[in-house]
DNA sequence: ATGAAAGCGCTAACAA
DNA sequence: TTGTTAGCGCTTTCAT
């Protein structure tokens, strides 16, 4: 069914059919009706790809995650979905991994498929922050499209990007557990992005200022793995870890089951994203809070306005920063 | 950049680009040479709109689920959208909730934007088996496209669907917690779905076999709402639970912590799907696996089948069976 | 082996 | 208010 046999059987003309589709007000209410009536019973849907063809958008936005599987990342992307639906818009999901090249395929990838914007989930798409060349595709990619980034500051025309303040977030736990007596805390993560340098740096600020030694270990983010790493090492001695990500934290509880240690007492834990796994383990574990769900409906909003604001100059806000929170359990 | 500035570019035809593109054996090497050669240069990928308002395709597949941030679900999804990645294939998410009317309304959406075949995760899909009309609009949509259903048994022409042997899974648990001396072994789950009845069947099965007393709750699949839900009931005596998912049987394990219970030894707990939280808590938790992974790559490679059989007679198999497994841990 | 041209279904500019 | 028509960029059939 397409609309030369709407507008056949409706006895009129095609452009009388699309203007009823697109809401115009230059239709007679009379024609309206009896059109509408048609479309309602031959059940006609428009071709999505002739729309696209002409006006080049299928009101489609593509989102950029690394690893859907992860809790952090699926969660976003619930929320991003959520928000998008609200305003008509479909999401096309790229898992691109950790990989550069990875991440420049992907991207590649949804721009072929002609996206209105290209919503980019996690931190790792921020690069180490070492060499500008990690995000030109990125800025490559705001040319054709508007681009979000979220948990991540890339600079660029047509960019817009969230990032929490990790580093303040890390600061303040790591006071936290100063304040509570530990003084051999360590900072464990699996990452070497953005983000992970932000929250060490905030780590390293406060064990500094109290005169404490940092000590940082690279790990996998995996529950196991990071227990395991830590079973095969015997030169450990730490009264505390503050944890990239939720796993590691657990992983961290894990091995001080296995060593006979209590938590928090022996060690205090804290971890990161506040996810359904600090709400899994015994005790619970405390855990950074950053508002995924706050960015990612805002992330939404902003891309509305700048659909509005039809890539004219606007006074959107390039960086949205947004403040973390410690929610304290029983692991610190 | 489009065929036809290639095309002037080469000096060739636009026919002869698009031969190129498609990779025609009609052209000779010489003119392809010169044609991809342009092609690199000036970066020509060919617009998804046009290629797709001819053949009414755009290699995209849709995919359904009722919630994203469930850890199951979004597992499911990367394994999907990895197996896809590897035939060329994109992936358009809806996310649909639990509701009728929300499921048929994203179906109707990923139809609309002319996916290849859609792809049901979860077996909310497959309703509750009371009443056929409930999957009208799965069979709907078959007309259409191939459809796939992971974990639900939904019949009909098109349709293709996996199912785990749930029944025989639970049934076999049961069994295992009978054997260690449980007699009083409870059953939580938060569906009414399809293989949640599936589940129940085989729970009651092996508890009267035993001539036990079958118990059922009907619980929120969050950790929290079940340890709540079980500390305000003070008429509870079970001393073995089988939960239909693993955050159900984490929020037994923490009523337990509540009551100062000990897992396994006062109450066994078996979870559901085997995921990542079924390492978070302390003991760990003995967990059912269905085998999503290979459900998944399986349906994966099923669906490039029945493209290749291009709608004519297959002999595809309609319905796959997978056997679960029980993995053992420290909760039982 | 290559080119010309029709057609896919829609939107929007222009005419009436 | 309504209709006519020219694109949008590609694939494919039919000539050559």
């Amino acid at each position: 069914m397409n609309i030369y046999q709407v507008a056949e059987l409706a006895g009129v003309s095609i452009a009388t059919v699309s203007r009823v589709m697109n809401g115009s007000d230059k239709v007679s209410e009379k024609t309206r009706s009896r059109v509408l009536q048609v479309i309602d019973e031959v059940g006609f849907t428009p071709n999505v790809f002739a729309q696209g063809l002409g006006l080049n958008t299928m009101h489609t936005i593509g989102i950029l995650v690394p690893n859907i599987s992860d809790i952090y990342m699926s969660s976003a992307v619930a929320y991003l979905q959520d928000s998008l639906a609200k305003y008509g818009y479909d999401l096309l999901l790229g898992n691109s991994g950790f990989e550069q090249e990875k991440k420049e395929q992907q991207t590649a990838l949804l721009l072929s498929k002609h996206v209105d914007a290209l919503i980019y989930v996690g931190s790792t798409y921020a690069g180490s922050g070492k060499d500008e060349r990690e995000t030109d595709y990125i800025r490559r990619a705001a040319e054709q499209v508007p681009v979000f980034v979220i948990n991540g500051g890339v600079d660029g025309d047509n960019i817009y990007s969230s990032v929490c303040e990790d580093e303040a977030a890390v600061y303040n736990a790591a006071k936290v557990l100063i304040k509570k007596g530990c003084s051999k805390i360590w900072f464990l993560t699996d990452s070497r992005s953005y983000s992970a340098i932000k929250k060490r740096t905030g780590y390293e600020r406060a064990i500094e200022e109290a005169g404490l030694n940092p000590v940082q270990l690279h790990v996998d983010n995996r529950i196991h793995k990071v227990r395991d790493y830590l079973l095969q090492h015997d030169d450990l001695n730490f009264d505390a870890v503050i944890a990239g990500s939720d796993a590691i934290a657990i992983g961290v509880m894990k091995y001080a089951v296995q060593k006979g240690l209590c938590v928090p007492e022996d060690i205090a834990v804290i971890g990161y994203n506040n996810s359904e796994l600090a709400l899994a383990c015994e005790p619970e574990l405390t855990s950074i809070d950053n508002h995924t769900e706050q960015i990612c409906r805002d992330t939404v909003e902003r891309m509305i306005k700048v659909f509005e604001a039809g890539g004219a100059e606007n006074n959107i806000k390039r960086k949205l920063t947004v403040p973390c929170e410690l929610v304290e359990r029983g692991s610190s």
